[in-house]
DNA sequence: CTTTATTTAGACAGATCCGTCGGTTAGCGT
DNA sequence: ACGCTAACCGACGGATCTGTCTAAATAAAG
């Protein structure tokens, strides 16, 4: 078995480098496989060898997607122990990610704007948006919500509004709005700052 | 000159409304004019007597979506008098349309999804979003807000967002949330409600 | 009726799509 | 060195895409 690197990347990877970029840039519909295998610079059958098909690449690009995005957005989070500031972490993370030069909206949802019902598509985005919901709702029972699922239900309208406004305007201020108005929803909520535990001592 | 109605309706009327379901439903690229010629069960070459190319047909599908969208957008704000009551009305409408059966999203972000950046598909999706614009900016100026710019940021946001979290989570009610954010959002910009006149004395 | 506009059916071309296949290279153990 | 096998390569095939063209039928208009 050959080690997963030697002196270049291995085709699989350098493969999955360059789906994710052509998807992502420009549609999944839009690219085929032959510019995907050209801008890996690998043949046909190497993407074949190690993919079931363009399917298969479609899937990884997005799992890879949601698991880089969601180390992002713990990240963000855990850089704070108030309660509120985790909540609000998570839009400084989006306005991080609006200023980037080639951002181009939600790979989830311009997968699912593109695809059938039961495509790898759609269930990438089934099982991204769960862990976005779920994500808010874990934060604002952290917050004490006095409901928890209406809060979320508000926190995420404003987190895809974000995404969406930054996406079809160019506007990467979209995630400073976003998060000036949950600041707002999260005062008439009731949530005020409070530190669960100091850092240190 | 003929008639726009005969017995039958014209083989571009009917290629519009084919184009019109197909695209929306399964996405633009994912669509070929085979399928939209079938669908509207005329033949290939009435496609291009009546349209340039595609992108035409394309074009055309874009801005009727745009017009009708607009056309049931005014009629729910020309149904209020009070300028804070015209602004929500504009969720209003969107909780009609999500609850339509077969909603996908919005035609211009699933178009731009899946589009070139000089595309047809861009150029409208810019056009389309320069009416939202306007729109807020108009309304939010209508209420006399403090900073009309920013408050129609913020309400745009809402706008994306339900829209959005609507398509994906085949959540009707983002409208919903939408609107009750967006009515704290007004309370906090100390927008109140007011007649602008008595509808008849 | 004559003329023009619209529509039809289908074959065709050129490009691009996804996927398969047989053959070649490279690394590893023995 | 030898054999084995994972890894990689590039040509090929069938399907589908947009768009063109021909030739004729139908409908509308003057």
């Amino acid at each position: 078995m050959t080690k997963p690197e030697q002196r270049h990347r291995s085709a699989k990877q350098r493969l999955l480098t360059a789906a994710d970029e052509l998807f992502y840039n420009e549609g999944i519909h839009a690219v085929g496989i032959d510019r995907v295998i050209a801008h890996a610079g690998v043949a046909k059958g190497s993407l074949y060898y190690s993919f079931a098909g363009k399917d298969d690449l479609v899937r990884e690009y997005l799992t890879g997607r949601h698991g880089k995005w969601a180390d992002r957005v713990s990240a963000g989070i855990e850089a704070h122990t108030d309660p509120r500031e985790r909540i609000l972490a998570v839009y400084d993370a989006l306005g991080v990610l609006f200023a980037e030069p080639d951002y181009r909206g939600c790979a989830f949802m311009n997968a699912l704007a593109e695809a059938a019902p039961d495509s790898v598509e759609a269930r990438a985005a089934t099982t991204f948006r769960a862990w976005v919901r779920d994500l808010f709702l874990g934060l604002a029972a952290d917050a004490d919500a006095a409901d928890p699922k209406q809060l979320t239900e508000t926190l995420i309208v404003l987190y895809d509004g974000a995404v969406a406004t930054a996406q079809m305007d160019k506007a990467p201020l979209a995630a400073q709005t976003a998060r000036r108005t949950a600041d707002l929803v999260l005062d008439n909520a009731g949530i005020r700052a409070r530190r669960r535990r100091r850092p240190r001592g």
